[in-house]
DNA sequence: CTGAAAGCGCTAACAC
DNA sequence: GTGTTAGCGCTTTCAG
């Protein structure tokens, strides 16, 4: 494979590197003969730009590096897809980076994106902290963090609410007097459980009690179902609130095992859902969390960031739809 | 965000732009004193090599681009997973592209994705042909390609054989004389769909049967439930085999619908399935497509071809493993 | 063992 | 309108 370069576009149409520069890029103020020479000479060759010249040249690479978690893939899932039909619209590339539990530091990962000279990266990780926030500030480039509040001025947040969102559902419950509520831990979601707890918390508070329903599952138990079959021969709920609908359903199971009838006598709701939650039965009630918004809405922030456009919030509250479904009464 | 570039660093460790190059570089010609003069200025200035100036001088980007479709993350979520793990061993970087259905040009994609100089590209798609795959060829870029079989020299593909897979298993039953079997149309998943009523036809064949069964959703239907549930009331079936876990959860939610008793009255067997399936009830027999597998050996035979290694076959079929569940007897 | 210099492919002033 | 030329940041002979 010989590779064509401008050079021998030039060359073909008789004209300088120069003016195969402007028609490729689309300078208008090339004569239109000169420029169908070129067009002609770059069809013949079959010559496509080289993009990577191109970046170097321009300082600018329309690439933006995207860095999720490796699991879960239905969730993050439509993020990719919002965030990438909004990058096919900018003639955004993206460079895919997973992290993985443990084996990779977060700041490493985005530290090998950037090599790579990315005009800007998104993040959605719910392992993020404190500690690595100010770490990623430091590398100085636009960037989007998703369902993370975080403030800077070269980050901007792209999330939901999930305190809120749990603070109002208990509330709800708490006022009809039910009051036996637990929530899920969710190894992979630190920072998401922690919010629901903090939600759940205030309005327990509210109420002028305490909160006292965090599941956690010991770690001898290798899955939630396997806890709570076990949790639910003693232990009895109105409620049950997960983070991701797989959880949800792994509660239902256990529940079923324990004769419990969903939602007569326990009702479940979970935070996010995949479309396997339109399959299952109990369908369960979620706040749908639009997680293909979440993707979209990052990429377009970021393409504003990218072009210095201020017209826009630096924390960016997406909102959540609670909907229910036979999963509660 | 000022840049600092191979040029600061050997001004300040005193020595030539060359000889920092050697040590970034692991060119183990360097004096031990002079290495740690610039390794410690690399350090101090904050120095990382810019990934598009040495993809420009070396004709190589350590970068191959992914084009997968974009719904149906989970399995694909697998299938990238999978080869993002090989590919951080070998410090790859991963340029995603997802295709739309009519939207976007498969080719076009692979061509923006060949513009930034990927080293080699992965294709799962399923809506490939032959005329694209030709075209695919012409790119004369090391390719591999996932779950279709293609012969050329410069692609390789990581498969399953999923016409042996459903000829295995109807065999089977035909040999028990169950041969009402359907099996249901994938609108995304053309490809794979006509791999498995080959299968069922060669097994029908031998039988001394013609198969019958495709199952096609009318377009005025939008999803296969919708469908199904009204066909389950005037057809019945021994076998359903789907191609995905959603799709058996639709047949086996209609099933319910019209009192057809899973696996009793009707088995269903689907071929791809994801976490979901371990929390379904039933759970879904499948042949449990290697799914990660499948990313990861597509990453490491890449790898190989990159490196003209040639110890590896360009047609790599990886196995299956029928597992059955509950909703079979 | 280290430095000088050419070249990777392209863009963007600056001339003409 | 079009051509010339100086970078963009790095690698790699080739000298020394």
């Amino acid at each position: 494979m010989k590779r064509v370069t401008i050079y021998d576009v030039a060359r073909e149409a008789n004209v300088s590197l120069a003016t195969v520069s402007r028609v490729i890029n689309g300078v208008d103020v090339v004569r239109a003969d000169t420029r169908a020479r070129v067009e002609a000479a770059i069809e013949k060759l079959g010559y496509k730009p080289n993009a990577l010249a191109q970046g170097l040249a321009l300082q600018k690479t329309t690439t933006i590096g995207l860095v999720v978690p490796e699991a879960s893939f239905s969730f993050t899932g439509n993020i990719i897809n919002g965030l990438l039909d909004v990058a096919r619209i900018y003639k955004y590339n993206i460079m895919l980076q997973t992290t993985t539990e443990g084996i990779s530091d977060i700041t490493d990962i985005v530290e090998t994106i950037i090599k790579s000279r990315v005009d800007g990266v998104v993040i959605y990780n719910d392992q993020l902290n404190d500690k690595i926030t100010k770490d990623l500030i430091e590398y100085n480039i636009p960037m989007v963090v998703i369902n993370h509040k975080v403030s800077a001025p070269q980050i901007t947040s792209v999330y939901v609410d999930i305190e809120k969102a749990v603070y109002e559902r208990v509330t709800d419950y708490l006022v009809r007097g039910l009051d036996k509520i637990g929530i899920i831990q969710d190894r992979k979601n630190n920072q998401a459980c922690k919010l629901m707890v903090q939600g759940a918390k205030r309005a327990y508070k509210e109420a002028g009690k305490e909160f006292d329903g965090y599941l956690m599952i010991p770690s001898e138990y290798h899955t939630s179902y396997a806890y709570l079959s076990e949790h639910f021969k003693e232990n009895q709920y109105d409620l049950v609130i997960a983070y991701r609908d797989s959880q949800a359903f792994a509660t239902i199971n256990a529940a079923k095992e324990n004769n419990i009838n969903i939602p007569d006598d326990m009702e479940v709701i979970c935070v996010i859902d995949t479309k396997y939650n339109s399959m299952v039965r109990p369908q369960v009630s979620s706040f749908s969390l639009p997680s293909y918004d979440l993707g979209a809405v990052s990429m377009r922030v970021l393409t504003k960031m990218l072009k210095n456009d201020n017209t826009f919030d630096h924390e960016i509250e997406l909102s959540y739809l609670y909907t229910p479904r036979k999963s509660t009464k």
